[in-house]
DNA sequence: CGTTCGTTTGACGGATATCAATGATTGTGG
DNA sequence: CCACAATCATTGATATCCGTCAAACGAACG
């Protein structure tokens, strides 16, 4: 089935953790969407009030509960956003990529964070205070409508998301995750687009409303269907039509 | 098992459509959370820009797949916000409340509506075209900001609906979406909370990801078990701390 | 009074959660 | 370099929740 058989087709995290450098700090600032269109100028006075900090895979950034003092923009890496439910199991929100804006809750004076921010892989995130921020939104107006862009977007995002989850099977809701996450952070790797994210099975049942069980048996089907290519915390996706029109019927 | 059976507790949709005077314009300004704060002149400059218009029930403000011009505040009434699947069936994405912002999509350049707003009772909104809206947030970074504050707050809330469809039984979803709307556009009416919402059953299935039975037969045990009430398109909460606990375990 | 729309209930089969065990891959320490 | 442990993934068997089909019922409206 599989023309041949990898071992971690994933980049590895290589970059070294805890050292976010100040070109690399500028060069991030500047791809991050809300500041791609300011003055040079500009983007220095902002990363002035910016700290920045490195992440080992698999740490918490903010955890759910915790005060909420500061917003983030992720500069390099893939987080996720999970929100425990009541009954303990986590429900995997979303995926953030590099320019993502995310801890918002503390810019609207909410005294906790409502999600836990967990890297998947190495990353580097910027952090200004809810405070530090509400005035860089005042003094450059175009960042703040590049934010509400921003979010708005995420917003719709979000109800893709709810309308993905309240609709059809499991295999239904499964495709349909692994197209937006080759949308959000696919790689394409000559024929097939590559996941870059060491995303787990049990990641992948909480994006899609079902258990670890199931997602498997679903790839598996979808692995015997020569539609997708998967291994230990990667996955890869050979027919993106095909799995499209699984995603859409 | 209910104390008394009553015919459409629900308060009449008694309001005219199609009128929408000044005053209540202003206030319906004013009580927006855009431009509480600001000083009344201001609110009069805001208002020369926008138009209003008055709907009747179960009437279409926008269309999905329609071009995305205007962005909305609902100044009075309930307004359902729906997304067709590919499949055909609606997903009831979000009930909104007077304040609420939508058709947000015309701020981000999008050219079509990502979905549809359908009135749930007569209702009448504020309109403004999306030049006009970003004119608006750059002369006044605090209503930028409030909107910015609104939308993320809406984000949040969608990241809920998101883990409370990813989770549990139908009897868990149908709990926690009941609650939620009786945070949103409940009304106490003694002892119970009465949903001022012309909910139907499919409604509900479309907000909790079932089916019309299935919502049915939920709302019937909980109404045995003396949890809530229900008739014709109307839901009152008898016990809420039992719904919750339901919701939650 | 009859029609229509919303709701309820029943029966049945299939999808899926659950329980349980096995297999595969990675990393670690000898 | 190998063996072991740990983690992740897979597969099977079974019970059950829930979606589907079908029919009857009740309230609202003209």
């Amino acid at each position: 089935m599989a023309p041949e058989r990898r071992h971690t087709p994933l980049a590895p995290s290589c970059a070294t953790p805890h050292a976010c450098p100040r070109p690399v700090r500028l060069h991030a600032l500047s791809r991050a969407r809300y500041f791609a269109d300011l003055p040079p100028a500009a983007i220095e006075t902002i990363d002035a009030r910016m700290r920045v900090r490195g992440y080992a895979e698999d740490t918490p950034i903010h955890r759910v509960g915790a005060a909420a003092t500061h917003l983030y923009v992720l500069a390099e890496g893939k987080v996720k956003l999970i929100r425990p439910t009541l009954e303990g199991d986590d429900v995997l929100i979303d995926v953030l990529t590099p320019g993502d804006l995310f801890g918002s809750a503390a810019a609207l004076g909410h005294a906790t964070y409502p999600d836990t921010a967990h890297t998947l892989t190495v990353a580097c995130a910027l952090s200004i205070s809810a405070r530090d921020f509400r005035a860089v939104l005042v003094e450059y107006p175009q960042v703040a409508l590049a934010v509400l862009d921003d979010v708005t977007q995420r917003l719709e995002q979000a109800h893709t998301t709810v309308r993905r989850l309240a609709s059809g099977t499991v295999e239904h809701r499964v495709a349909s995750t692994l197209l937006a996450l080759a949308d959000k952070a696919g790689e394409p790797r000559g024929e097939e687009i590559l996941l870059q994210l060491p995303l787990t099975r049990p990641d992948l049942a909480a994006m899609t409303g079902t258990t670890t069980e199931s997602v498997s048996r679903t790839l598996s089907r979808l692995r015997r269907a020569g539609v997708i290519a998967t291994g230990r915390r990667w996955i890869s996706i050979t027919d993106r039509g095909r799995l499209a029109e699984l995603a859409r019927h």
